[in-house]
RNA sequence: CGGGGUAUAGCGCAGAUGGUAGCGCGCUGCGUUCGGGACGCAGAGGCCUUGAGUUCAAAUCUCAAUACUCCGACCA
């Protein structure tokens, strides 16, 4: 009977408890397992899928655009990271720090590397001579430490999985250039392949990274109406190529320094993904990126000629499409839930009574509308609901974002909007550090970015009254 | 790092007033089932987070430590 079922691996109701639910739904779609190493979880086998499908399609758009990979140390001596001071300042309190070596203290403490700006500095000093040798656009796949203080599966642990890009330009506009250009990677591999609407913009000096001239970002919105930085690409200038004397002999034989830039994106867009799509039911996952885009669930799999048609099915589908089909022993009814809270797109299901018809049930994770499918026409029907389900996310995500969108032109109002509501609240912002701190004091909300699409909203800052002509968008944030 | 909460089997929990452990799920085996989280029978599984106290006796009381978790601050 229904009220006695035993509900296995129940999740919390998403409008009920949304961090609970999305803890749950972390453990329990088995992405990540709690460490005994504090503050670091281990991404378990269905998570690290996701991961290594991410890392694909974003390092084949790198490698499109003329990067190159490389491996960097993973620890910094001191000495380096001193050389850049706002750098120092920004990662020196979160660095863990490598003091031994077996039983022998070390001349020189070492970190392990929180991000390698100063390591990639080091390194170009050494080799770079002349312009002829620029750019230089490497890349680095690897994890970073942080000794952040709580952890949240994906979104705040000390250790992270990530990319970090690392370019030096001949000039400051070609540097900039790629600046953007490495954002708009970003955005689109967010847009087009998570499925998730992002806002570009700038942000604030407040908000912008150690040792940075400017950092650009792109701010993805949650279910919940809080914002998650998604993705971040920085221009330096020549700061770092100073600090570290990393020169060459330019096209006029005078000595120069390169102009520089690095970029980021992090196991933290998982959070993001589960953050934007998921339901009640579970994960959501954007087909682009999920490790089984489809899964078979055979129904009365003991039945002569079941379980052999199932095969057949995933065989062929297996040649253009991440294929699970679940032949274990437990029930379709268990299958079903379980497969849906990992967030498989698509379920096809295959009985006696379809094969005696020539067709499936195809059901669809974000609608779970069930489409009795013919299986001649299988492959197409497949190929076109997965692309409808990408778009449907994106659609869905984008109307929650809009909905959650306010604009504000008075201080009161801000404090009103932010007292009743989660999202966007969009005003004008006169550029001073001490409004943005005003916002943050009586609103509880940072600035998100100064978004490149500016509107007029007003004529004057809502913090001070003063003129203004930058629009900022403002939010709570993970 | 500040404020709350939690710590007993793999997971979720029960274990008033102290007497050295139990339930559900899961797991293993066999059988029956199978179109939305099946069922029967038989099993395996616990230094009650750690360390000090109080006591004849501590999962239970006291103190401390540690870890996890939630809310802030900080970050990707």
């Amino acid at each position: 009977m229904a009220e006695n079922k035993k509900m296995v691996e129940a999740i919390t109701p998403i409008n009920e408890d949304f961090t609970q639910w999305y803890t749950d739904i972390c453990l329990k779609a088995e992405l990540v397992d709690y460490s005994t190493v504090k503050g670091c979880t281990i991404l378990r086998p269905y998570g690290y899928a996701i991961w290594e499908n991410i890392t694909h399609l974003l390092d084949a758009r790198f490698k499109a655009t003329g990067h190159e990979n490389v491996a960097m140390p993973m620890l910094i001596p001191e000495g380096l990271l001193l050389k850049e001071a706002d750098h120092v300042e920004g990662f020196a309190p979160e660095c863990a720090w490598i003091t031994m070596g077996g039983a022998e203290k070390l001349e020189e403490r070492m970190c392990v590397r929180p991000t390698s700006e100063t390591l990639f500095c080091d390194h170009w000093s050494h080799v770079l001579h002349s312009y002829r040798e620029l750019p230089m656009k490497y890349n680095q796949w690897c994890s970073v430490m942080r000794w952040e203080k709580t952890t949240r599966p994906f979104l705040r642990t000390r250790e992270f999985w990530w990319q970090e890009g690392h370019t030096i330009h001949e000039t400051a506009d070609e540097a900039i250039a790629e600046t953007e250009q490495q954002l708009n990677t970003y955005a689109d591999f967010c847009e087009q392949q998570l499925n998730i609407p992002v806002l570009k913009g700038q942000k604030t000096d407040k908000e912008k990274f150690a040792g940075a001239v400017a950092t650009y970002t792109i701010e993805a919105m949650m279910h919940d109406g809080k914002a998650l930085q998604s993705g971040t690409s920085h221009y330096f200038g020549d700061g770092f190529s100073k600090a570290f004397d990393v020169t060459f002999a330019g096209r006029d034989n005078t000595l120069q320094h390169p102009f520089q830039t690095s970029w980021g994106m992090s196991t933290r867009i998982i959070g993001a993904i589960i953050m934007t799509h998921g339901d009640d039911e579970g994960l959501i996952l954007p087909p682009a990126i999920a490790p089984y885009q489809v899964v078979i669930v055979p129904v009365a799999a003991h039945k002569a000629g079941v379980l052999e048609k199932a095969e057949e099915l995933r065989a062929a589908l297996a040649e253009k499409y991440r294929v699970k089909l679940d032949d274990s022993d437990n029930s379709p009814g268990w299958k079903f839930s379980q497969w849906e809270m990992k967030g498989v797109p698509l379920r096809v299901e295959i009985g006696p009574k379809d094969i005696e018809k020539g067709q499936c049930v195809i059901v669809r994770r974000d609608t779970r509308e069930k489409l009795f499918t013919p299986l001649e026409t299988l492959d197409e029907v497949i190929a076109q609901q997965l692309d409808a389900l990408g778009k449907n996310l994106y659609e869905r995500a984008k109307q929650n974002r809009e909905e959650r969108t306010y604009t504000a032109t008075a201080m009161d109002e801000i404090i009103d909007i932010s007292e009743s509501k989660t999202g966007y609240i969009k005003t004008m912002w006169c550029g001073d550090l001490a409004c943005e701190e005003m916002m943050k004091e009586k609103a509880g909300v940072s600035s998100r970015c100064i978004p490149f699409v500016q509107e007029h909203l007003s004529d004057t800052c809502p913090c001070c009254g003063k003129p203004a002509s930058k629009m900022v968008v403002w939010g709570k944030a993970y």
